[in-house]
RNA sequence: UGGGGCGUCGUCAAGUGGUAAGACACAAGGUUUUGGUCCUUGCAUUCGCAGGUUCGAAUCCUGCCGCCCCAACCA
């Protein structure tokens, strides 16, 4: 029933050897080792721009950036890509360094910011001026775009491509000086006006903008765009491998081109991987902050959002984050991943480490009529039958119970296991039970049932054996404390949220169901934020980080059980 | 259509000329004091399509088809 050879907690999915070699870029990096490339050395880096929070197609990259580094004994570094004062905060760089910590990447003491680099950039910007290699250009910005070409049609250079070095060096200082208005002057890279690739067609390496940033304050009024930035800050850094998204792959010849022409300490080398996609979600940092500042949701830590923070609050715990990013691969095809693998990861996490505990969510009561008065007993339950090193706690029974709605039917099918008159049911722990009598109210719902235990079941087994196929969770009357319970579902309703209307039309009305007097067993008084439990034969839940209170718990959802039941129902 | 990528089971994904791994999902059984977990079994004669090379091709060649990325003073 259960597995007796458990490995330990959080090495699920870490086979060591077998896993060195697993994808296309280990397989590379590998090679490099092996060649004796950078002297066998391996070294990383996640570069978040520190514009919005982290979500799961970030972890994608963590676990992929940190894991090389732990596999090959290389390091891994964290640095903030931040070029663009006017939309970077650190809000959200302190957002993301509990995030990376929380998934459990170490960037030890490297961590760094593109900004640490603006002054070499600066010297390496006039380095390429005087070397012929670049020049300031007065183009507007429409300009720039008019001169720039299309896909199909070669652009044309600037009328400032051939200014004198000396006139650009002169305009480049001036430009720092802050002499000049936004967008008058840009510095351009002297490359390719008819190059096939855009991106090489004399590409901006400046622009100016008046902006107090983030670290460097005022000092700057001249900002590097993210092509003249990144590589050269991976070569300060010696990092070896720079991996990064499809999307940029285009961006690799600039990048080799920056690498070739400049004085770097080092050349870096940039490898492109498959972006994640999941189903029922978006990954887009745009349209999540849409999602919060339209109030579709409550902020970037909803427990409905794709967000770390929102995945956190929602109970996933980083050791499934990790499992389900093994799992996915990666390689460069473009894919969606199965929101159910996701969903996998955490049932396979917590299934190992959550305690159980009854939880009723939906109550009706039942008296049992022939259980004494004013009796209370103190049942022994088992915290959790998959894990051999949990114990057991003490939950008072009475005569008055409460269990699942729905674990009643009046009129029920022969498939259904649980309550109805007539057929004996094992209240779990505790005895067996039959329902006797259904008291319903005007309007013809029931309110209450009277039950008959047998004494000679205590403990949940009777002496004759006789075989049960129901077993109900319950929670004694007297004893239950109540509590909120947040019922979260998909927040969109359609696999690819994208089609159709668009992301908005496709919200899920019934992503949220706020259950309120739900009754809990009262070993849960205790809970603390953050705490993982199984509400026995439903779902896994926690206690929510932001909104809950002693004496006013709030539970949120983080995944169903898996229910047959509602299946073969489903199937009539 | 100028360039750059990618197309293997419903979804991910191994495979690198020797005769289609694995996972999730799904289906059917078994165990079970959670209709949970666990266990067993099934699930691509076929690798976008069409030719060709070869004793032999998902892997090599040719030609099609489809999808993604690039024309922000974003990253």
């Amino acid at each position: 029933m259960n597995r007796p050879d458990d490995p330990p907690l959080g090495t699920s999915g870490d086979a060591a050897e077998p896993l060195k070699e697993r994808d296309f870029i280990r397989q590379i990096v590998a090679d490099d080792v092996r060649a004796g490339r950078n002297g066998g050395r391996v070294h990383t880096r996640f570069p978040p721009e520190p514009n919005g929070y982290l979500h799961i197609g970030h972890a994608k990259s963590i676990h992929l950036n940190y894991g090389i580094a732990q596999e090959f004994g290389g390091k891994f570094n964290l640095r903030f890509d931040d070029t663009n004062p006017e939309t970077e905060e650190t809000e959200y760089v302190e957002a993301i360094k509990a995030d990376v910590r929380w998934l459990g990447a170490d960037w030890e003491d490297r961590l760094f910011y593109a900004s640490d680099y603006f002054d070499t950039l600066y010297a390496w910007a006039v380095h390429l001026i005087e070397n012929g290699k670049a020049y300031v250009c007065s183009l507007s910005e429409d300009e720039v775009r008019a001169y720039r070409g299309t896909v199909t049609e070669p652009g044309r250079p600037s009328p400032n491509r051939d200014r004198p070095i000396a006139e650009s060096l002169d305009l480049f200082a001036r430009m720092k000086a802050g002499e000049f208005p936004d967008g008058t002057y840009t510095l351009r890279a002297r490359i390719d006006m008819a190059h096939p690739n855009m991106k090489m067609r004399d590409p901006l390496l400046y622009r100016i903008k008046h902006a107090h940033h983030h670290r460097t304050g005022d000092a700057w009024c001249i900002y590097p765009f993210y092509d003249f930035t990144h590589g050269q800050s991976d070569a300060i850094e010696g990092i070896t491998h720079s991996i990064c998204t499809l999307e940029f792959e285009v961006n690799r010849p600039l990048y080799d081109w920056f690498i070739e022409n400049l004085p770097v300490p080092h050349e870096p080398h940039q490898y492109e991987f498959a972006r994640l996609n999941l189903t029922y979600t978006i990954m887009s940092k745009r349209k999540l902050l849409r999602l919060v500042r339209e109030g579709h949701v409550t902020g970037w830590d909803d427990p409905r959002m794709p967000t770390i923070c929102g995945l956190r609050r929602r109970g996933y715990t980083p050791e499934a984050i990790r499992e389900f990013n093994n799992r996915i691969g990666v390689a460069k095809a473009d894919s969606t991943v199965d929101y159910s693998l996701l969903e996998w990861s955490i049932r396979e996490h917590l299934n190992r480490v959550a305690p159980r505990v009854m939880a009723v969510l939906r109550p009706l009561r039942v008296v049992i009529t022939n259980y004494p008065e004013g009796q209370v007993e103190s049942i022994e339950c088992l915290d959790n039958p998959e894990d051999p090193a949990s114990g057991t706690r003490q939950v008072p029974f009475s005569r008055e119970i409460y269990i699942e709605r729905d674990d009643f039917r009046e009129d029920a099918p022969a498939k259904f296991f649980r309550l109805t008159p007539g057929r004996e049911v094992r209240l779990k722990h505790a005895y067996y039970i039959n329902c006797d009598q259904v008291i319903k109210n005007d309007r013809g719902e029931v309110v209450e049932l009277r039950c008959t235990y047998d004494p000679a079941t205590r403990g949940g087994d009777s002496p004759d054996h006789r075989k049960i196929k129901g077993t109900l969770h319950w929670v004694s009357c007297a004893h239950a404390i109540d509590a909120e319970v947040r019922l979260y579902d998909h927040l969109f309703n359609r696999p690819l949220p994208e089609e159709g209307d668009g992301f908005l039309a496709n919200l899920n009305p019934g992503s949220l169901e706020v259950l309120t007097g739900c009754k809990l067993e009262p070993s849960l008084a205790g809970a603390q934020p953050g705490d993982r439990f199984q509400f026995l034969r439903n779902a896994y839940f926690c206690v929510d980080t932001r909104d809950s209170r002693p004496g006013a718990l709030v539970f949120n959802r983080t995944v169903t059980l898996k229910d047959t039941w509602a299946k073969i129902e489903s199937k009539g």
